[in-house]
DNA sequence: ACTATATATCGATATATTTCGATATGTTGC
DNA sequence: GCAACATATCGAAATATATCGATATATAGT
């Protein structure tokens, strides 16, 4: 499951609500920074700041295409969201396994 | 899909390091705070922070028995944070829809 | 080569978050 | 009621993040 630190920076990438706004954007299909800039109200180095932690946590993907740069979603690293919110929020019911450390509110 | 703050919310619970550590222990069933503090390298009011963000977004919830409370997993909150990462991340591929407004990039 | 445009990077600042120690609140057992 | 303990809240400091303006880099068209 690598570490907590580079699974921190996949759900980083979805707690601002630019970037949810973002991603809102990207569902209806690539589209370019141009484009976002133009719906959100924050200035070009503000989005391509936005856009690279999209990018470093893999669920947002960019092609360049001359000038422009189009966004679009990584299929690979939104599995690995879904993967990842899974895994921490799912119960191992496994009660065999008893719990290894005691502490004082157990008696 | 409420609004982009309180969606959020239930991210920002999951991107700290110690808060996934928190998950991963309450994963093996209802645990108490006191264990919680045993096994994390943080002091007792630092966690009593973290528990909260936890409680808020709802993922996590507290039972209080006497003067100990134990905290277990949420499953309406866990379900509200799959269905948020579903819809910030699902292709809309509604394709006779036209994206509304036009930007430079476009021919 | 020059100009215009799109995006990235840098540096500074404002805001938010994490962390701690101190203290308050609430519970248990004497 | 009081002492001991569990947890919550408060205030301050350290760190991280978001935001901007200025500038650098890269591409396109003339």
């Amino acid at each position: 499951m690598q570490d907590y630190k580079s699974n921190a920076i996949v759900f980083k990438a979805l707690c601002d609500e630019n970037r949810l706004k973002i991603l809102e954007m990207i569902k209806d299909g690539e589209i370019c920074a141009c484009k976002l800039l133009e719906e959100l109200h924050i200035v070009q180095s503000t989005l391509s700041h936005h856009m690279k932690i999209l990018c470093d946590s893999n669920i947002v993907v960019g092609r360049k295409e001359g000038k422009w740069t189009y966004y679009s979603f990584n299929e690979e690293g939104i599995k690995n969201a879904e993967k990842l919110l899974s895994y921490y929020t799912t119960i191992v019911s496994d009660k065999n396994a008893e719990s290894t450390s005691k502490c004082k509110c157990e008696k």
